[in-house]
DNA sequence: GGCGTATTTGAAAGCGCTTTGGCAAGCTTT
DNA sequence: AAAGCTTGCCAAAGCGCTTTCAAATACGCC
């Protein structure tokens, strides 16, 4: 059924037709009801192919997923930060477009959309400073947000992060407060623009105490159970090894976790982790005394709010751009605890002995 | 820069240029190699809305991804599953469509996407048997393809699924030829058609083997970290605790590890595990010799053969069905070993002491 | 009754493409 | 040289909507 067969049952013109079904005021009250009775009658649904075309927007944002070409793999927080997203482009009539593409040729799919004018916005992940596609997106005039930071940036443009610098730096004094003297940083991939602010954080934080940061005590690497799981080890396994970590997310922390249980370390006693925590729905890292201690913040909260900056910038491409950092609070749970008087190894020999 | 404008600078009629860009036999080898350059210079990209609405098809594949209503999550596996089938399309010139809808809502989002023509064809997933959706898709003829099975169904339709009950089988009869009498069962939640499968092999299997199944042995909840740490936690403290369990998922398994660092008992010795593993990119349960024995399948894999059975349909909707049941292979890994002499219960009391 | 103003409806153009149905020019065949 | 084929191109219709512009009807008022 489409709109001139509608028209035709009722007797009235599509132009009626459309007016009534779209809302505007120049339709009869009883008209208007005839109309929306038949439309659910017949079914009918204005086709979306044609109300586009006719209209110029497509209704649909792009979220473009970077599939880190090293590891093929996806970040799993963008389940949670899509299903934020999700919710607010649903209620306001619009779809959601994803591509998970190798981060190689993001570009390329950038101007793909905007060419095709497949979608009226898009969303931009993990930004890295001075980022290529912001640069893109301004000059091909498609609008977007971007989830993080990209400084430094000549561009205006609009973003929700939170204070990864403050974050961390909170995180590392309240190690240093327990006592803990070497703290191992398990970091996502070099590059990002969270990792380098987390590691900037820590760095700063403990040469602000009088420590100097050791380098070995930092690893990079994707946000995998399997990097925590790794880093752990081998930091530990190292002459004169941390008695604490500072993970870059929760994920990470379970593997930290995995390597403390198999080295016979007690979490929170002889080892704290100090994690940050998008609050990912299938980890559950919360209730009243969380697994792991840790600054948290919901990405899917981040995907709601993206969502609803986009639709704005969409409904009024001129309005000031809107920049929200949020801050994040600090959730104590079991995984720290004081520094040990012994260090892990010595904890180690102790038990293998 | 549109069609009309291209084919004017080129003193072509649109009818050529569109051929000559579209690869259609009837155009001069000169003339469809000038069109190219000429393309490539302006940067000219057909309009996805015009081209659309021309041709009746939409270009795009429709992922509904249910939100389970009681907690507010997005199963994990969806992002590596989208992975896959993203790869598919993006070779094909498809975009994906997804949204996250609440369960309650999902049969209004098909019949919307239908009735819009928003997309070419969808991928149901999560199917519960006698699956309403199937019904509906096929009421509404929009080619779909499903992952898993919605069994018995009296409409013919595709789908890929893994051979759960086999693999629920393998794995029962793997933990009872290692001595294992009381086996836990964690288990997604109850109606979906792949938990209900691996409920009934291990059921079955324990039937066949001698042993009464007990129902305190199972728990059904989401695939979260933190149900397996609850449902091994309870079922560790009750009265005649099991000496192995059956995790649904490496997430789970997760779970399990951590309850059983936290009461003081070795995975693979006090306590097995065998976990079915969808060798999600982020968990990274591979390796040599993985953590988690379990049955593996990559549910990115799937994700691709959905995707490639979908368009196929679409490119030929009355070819034969394809139903594609893929059958797993167990993994040895560090997680299980034989029945120890003693119950858990013992060795905690032991420890304890 | 006639005029001005609201109110309600419709005809038709246009969004940017694909595709049908010619048509002209160049070849081959008889 | 006429007839029949190919080859290469084009004009125009059509996809299913929205929206502009115009017209018809109803209403209030002198």
């Amino acid at each position: 059924m489409n709109l001139k067969q509608l028209s035709e049952k009722l007797g009235l013109s599509q132009t009626t037709v459309s007016r009534a079904l779209g809302g505007y005021p120049e339709v009869k009250a009883a008209t208007r009801e005839r109309v929306h009775q038949a439309a659910l009658a017949y079914n009918y649904k204005p086709s979306r192919r044609a109300t586009s075309l006719a209209t110029g927007r497509s209704m649909a944002i792009g979220h473009v997923i970077p599939l880190s070409s090293n590891h093929e793999m996806v970040n799993p927080v963008f389940a949670d930060f899509i299903a934020g997203a999700s919710e607010v482009y649903a209620t306001a009539g619009y779809d959601m477009l994803v591509s998970v593409v190798s981060d190689t040729d993001e570009l390329r799919t950038y101007r793909d959309l905007a060419g095709k004018g497949t979608v009226d916005g898009v969303i931009v992940h993990a930004p890295v400073p001075q980022d290529t596609r912001i640069k893109v997106l301004h000059y091909l005039g498609l609008p977007f947000v971007v989830h993080g930071r990209a400084e430094p940036q000549a561009i205006e443009y609009s973003y929700v992060d939170i204070n990864n610098y403050g974050a961390f730096t909170t995180a590392t004094h309240m190690l240093l407060d327990l006592g803990h003297e070497r703290i191992g940083l398990l970091n996502g991939t070099k590059g990002g623009d969270y990792a380098d602010q987390r590691e900037r954080a820590y760095c700063e934080t403990l040469a602000a105490r009088g420590f100097a940061p050791a380098p070995d005590l930092i690893t990079n690497n994707e946000m995998t159970e399997h990097a925590g799981y790794d880093g752990a080890k081998r930091l530990l396994s190292a002459a004169n090894p941390p008695t604490a970590f500072l993970a870059s997310s929760v994920v990470i922390a379970l593997g930290v976790h995995r390597a403390l249980a198999e080295l016979g370390l007690k979490l929170g006693r002889d080892i704290s982790v100090v994690c940050h925590d998008d609050a990912l729905s299938y980890i559950g890292n919360g209730g009243e005394t969380p697994l792991f201690t840790g600054t948290r913040s919901s990405v899917r909260a981040a995907g709601r709010r993206c969502a609803e900056l986009l639709l704005d910038r969409i409904a009024s491409p001129t309005a000031p751009h809107t920049q929200e950092v949020w801050d994040v609070t600090l959730h104590m749970g079991q995984s720290t605890g004081p520094a040990p008087r012994h260090t892990a190894a010595q904890v180690t020999s102790a038990h293998d002995a």
